[in-house]
RNA sequence: GGGUGAUUAGCUCAGUGGUAGAGCGCUGCCUUCACACGGCAGAGGUCAUAGGUUCGAUCCCUAUAUCACCCACCA
């Protein structure tokens, strides 16, 4: 056989064309696979989502590691024949977008957000957004990723907006979504509340200072934050504490830095008497925990620090000073009243906010939050275990899917993790003061525009998909936590609320068709944020799972083990290896050596290693095919070896497709390797170099035979992880048309 | 404070109840008509430590050490 093949696959002309010829095909969209008939109208569906990226930047190593994990589940079971849905899409992700836009704004125009207004400043954020999202679209398609792109969704576009005001409404009238004055996770830098799994704890050192209000005050207290005893409405002590019984129920009132306090001592479970002087001062409006405490004891509330972490009392140097600032004048002055009795160094952990980094600052505030332990109705109920109609709480929904195995988690221990964080867990602040993001669906009787609001609404908002009718109202300026939108992204995605009605899909719907999707792949960092409110929101909306198994991978990181960061500079750009190696070298690169939810790490030596794989698998095909005399007529007779290289071959099949079943593409993908350049390339191929130098004949025939069965079954086999020179090779294989396309072949 | 994971070749990591694997690196030979992004040969590991279970343990159990991560937030 003639061939036109260099030694080596020209990956960087090859693979775009590859993937415009997959395109064309269509293949990536189920209906089209149904309409060719490559499967049948009846067969299984395998669907899945793929984890919308930020509209923030570029792709990363991150991304690279999703994208081939989700592509060689997608292409497997496309090719063992089922409806297989992709689906693609992005994620607005308005703290992380808008600060970036923000941080531009300010170095290109030297303007602040407001310098702009409301209306300019999305306009700037979604035209970000937009070039941000092309650039994406384009690095997803260089990994090979074989997405259905005609279904292919935003968080914040018009079919998502609706489905979010549309929830929104359904659990404000469940009393699900309540509005309330609560100590929140304030981020003076970010000017937002957040959530409290935005809170990232660091450790820091600190100094815990042991002092007394005043002088004739009856109980020295302890503690690292000064500035905010300010703030204090009482002092609190363990109720099995002799030392304080007498002054429990007392109150006293003292100058504290020329503030006036009234201090309740109250007696409280939760206070440790082993630390400090056993005695806590509580300080309701600037600590979860003390507002906790003020809840049970009915204690009064006292804001002493702004939403800019400024103090709004105290004398000159205090009041309108940095809390840090004040914080060493509060020191001062307990150490001119000789009333500071300790001062200790400590190890503490200080809360800060995940995307700017800011100190959180607890601040009481009016805002929007999920209660997950209400009662409600679930009308329709797929779930086992809860009937239709059933009473259940958001929290019993999202620990039962799990309870009973209806979802599975790979790897399992990931399971425990997930119930830990369901039994911690609190009512979810959803609102935002940014501006980029679903605007809260509720409106208020205009306060600036003198018009009235009609009568029967005249205090209390409206909550409504849509805006009310007539003048008056004015839109809740605060938008959703954007995990809000991604948390309804599998059926969101696909039609709802279109395509539901009475409590079950349409018929012939996506909706129908595709949902409960089968997998989520990701990675277990976001467990909580992201996979744990899906089940919240799908459950509640569909009283259904979202999903069947949630796989979840690790970290991508450097060669020294360090988490892949900007400011360290230590990313190695998958695109840039791409253009280097070939995508299929860096999906190989990154699949082998990643066990289900363990950390990996990355090198461009690791890359270039598998870019020799790619070559061997070239050359070795290369071999073949210049080998095959498609002329020959006679009748194989197979030798005892080629009997045992066939056998050999269909053990690797068994094997590699029972790994690809159990999530074990880092085994399948590992098997492989071995086999097709250890085995076939090193020893089959080299052994069968002298009986194919024969004219012709029963023997030359067999060789041929084996060697065409091991390279066909081998291409098929690796086309999941290197799907681009398996593509390549496949159609020049003989029997093959000139338009046969592996991706589509069977398994 | 609670939990989870890791400890395997020089480096980075897979893996398995029964002669130890990959990538990169190293040594020697080979530019042989698929591939030097290659081939062949080789060096290098008491699979963290100590007990236990077992005919047999790197793998299972217990303890210890070190590291990493997650959660709680003792103020």
């Amino acid at each position: 056989m003639k061939l036109n093949m260099d030694s080596r696959f020209d990956h960087q002309k090859r693979e775009p064309e590859i993937y415009k010829a997959w395109e064309k095909s269509g293949f990536f969209n189920p209906d089209n696979l149904v309409k060719k008939g490559v499967v049948k109208k009846t067969a299984k569906k395998f669907s899945m989502v793929l984890p919308p990226p930020n509209v923030t930047g570029i792709l990363h190593i991150g991304h690279a590691i999703v994208l081939t994990i989700e592509d060689i589940m997608v292409r497997f079971a496309r090719m063992q024949g089922k409806k297989t849905l992709w689906l693609p899409g992005a994620d607005h992700a308005a703290i992380a977008t808008q600060s970036k836009v923000e941080k531009i704004l300010y170095k290109e125009d030297g303007k602040s957000r407001h310098d702009l207004g409301r209306d300019k400043f999305l306009k700037r954020v979604e035209a970000f957004a937009s070039e941000s999202h092309r650039t994406i679209t384009e690095q997803t398609k260089r990994m090979g990723a074989s997405l259905d792109w005609s279904r292919e969704a935003f968080t914040l576009d018009d079919e998502r907006n609706l489905a979010v005001r549309t929830i929104f409404k359904k659990m404000y009238d469940d009393g699900l979504i309540v509005r309330g004055h609560r100590v929140v996770n304030w981020d003076p830098k970010g000017q937002t509340t957040i959530s409290d799994d935005e809170v990232i704890y660091k450790e820091a050192r600190a100094k815990l200072y042991t002092f007394r209000y005043a002088k004739d005050f009856p109980i020295a207290i302890s503690t690292t934050r000064p500035e905010t005893k300010l703030g204090d409405t009482a002092v609190a002590v363990n109720p099995k504490d002799a030392r304080y019984a007498k002054y429990v129920g007392k109150t006293y009132k003292v100058k504290f830095v020329g503030e006036d306090l009234e201090i309740k001592i109250i007696a409280d479970r939760e206070v440790d008497s082993k630390f400090g002087t056993g005695a806590l001062g509580v300080t309701p409006a600037h600590s979860t925990i003390d507002y906790e405490m003020s809840l049970r004891h009915g204690l009064p509330m006292k804001q002493v620090i702004d939403e800019y972490a400024r103090m709004m009392v105290g004398p000159d140097g205090i009041k309108g000073e940095k809390t840090i600032n004040a914080r060493d004048k509060v020191v001062e002055w307990l150490k001119k009243e000789k009333l500071l009795t300790g001062e200790e160094d400590v190890e503490q952990n200080i809360s800060t906010a995940e995307r700017t980094g800011g100190i959180v600052e607890p601040l009481p505030k009016l805002q929007w939050f999920i209660d997950v332990e209400k009662p409600f109705k679930l009308p329709k109920s797929n779930i086992k275990g809860i009937k239709n109609g059933q009473t259940v709480t958001l929290k019993e929904l999202m620990r039962m899917v799990f309870k009973n195995g209806q979802i599975k988690i790979i790897p399992k221990r990931f399971e425990k993790e997930y119930f830990r964080w369901i039994d911690n867990l609190r009512p979810w602040c959803i609102s935002r003061q940014i501006w980029y993001g679903h605007q809260i669906p509720v409106w208020y009787p205009s306060t600036s525009s003198g018009q009235a609001p009609s009568t029967d609404a005249q205090n209390k908002p409206y909550v409504g998909v849509e805006a009310p009718k007539g003048a008056g109202w004015e839109q809740d300026p605060d938008t959703l936590d954007t995990w809000f939108s991604s948390a309804l992204w599998t059926f969101s995605t696909l039609g709802w609320p279109f395509d539901y009605a009475q409590g079950k899909p349409k018929k012939g719907t996506d909706l129908e068709a595709y949902h409960p999707t089968d997998v989520l792949e990701t990675a277990y960092e976001i467990l909580f944020f992201w996979v744990a409110r899906m089940v919240l929101m799908t459950t509640y909306a569909l009283g259904e799972i979202p999903f069947h198994t949630v796989y979840l991978h690790g970290l991508v990181r450097d060669e020294q083990g360090r988490k892949i960061s900007k400011s360290l500079g230590n990313g190695v750009d998958p695109l840039e290896m791409i253009d280097k190696y070939g995508a299929d070298a860096v999906r190989m690169s990154l699949i082998i050596g990643a066990a289900p939810g363990s950390d990996s790490k990355t090198s461009e030596n690791k890359i270039r290693g598998y870019r020799n794989f790619t070559t061997k698998v070239w050359n070795a095909s290369r071999f073949v095919l210049m080998n095959y005399n498609d002329k020959l007529k006679t009748k194989p007779t197979y030798t005892a070896e080629d009997k045992r290289n066939l056998k050999k071959l269909a053990e690797v099949e068994a094997k590699v497709t029972k790994h690809i079943e159990e999530y074990k593409y880092h085994q399948a993908g590992e098997l492989l390797y071995h086999f097709f350049w250890h085995e076939f390339a090193d020893k089959i191929i080299e052994k069968s170099k002298d009986r194919l130098r024969e004219e012709s004949g029963a023997d030359k025939a067999a060789v041929q035979e084996v060697l065409t069965t091991i390279l066909r079954s081998s291409l098929k086999m690796l086309h999941p992880f290197m799907p681009y020179v398996t593509e390549e090779v496949w159609n020049k294989l003989p029997g093959n048309k000139k338009d046969d396309l592996l991706i589509v072949e069977r398994w």
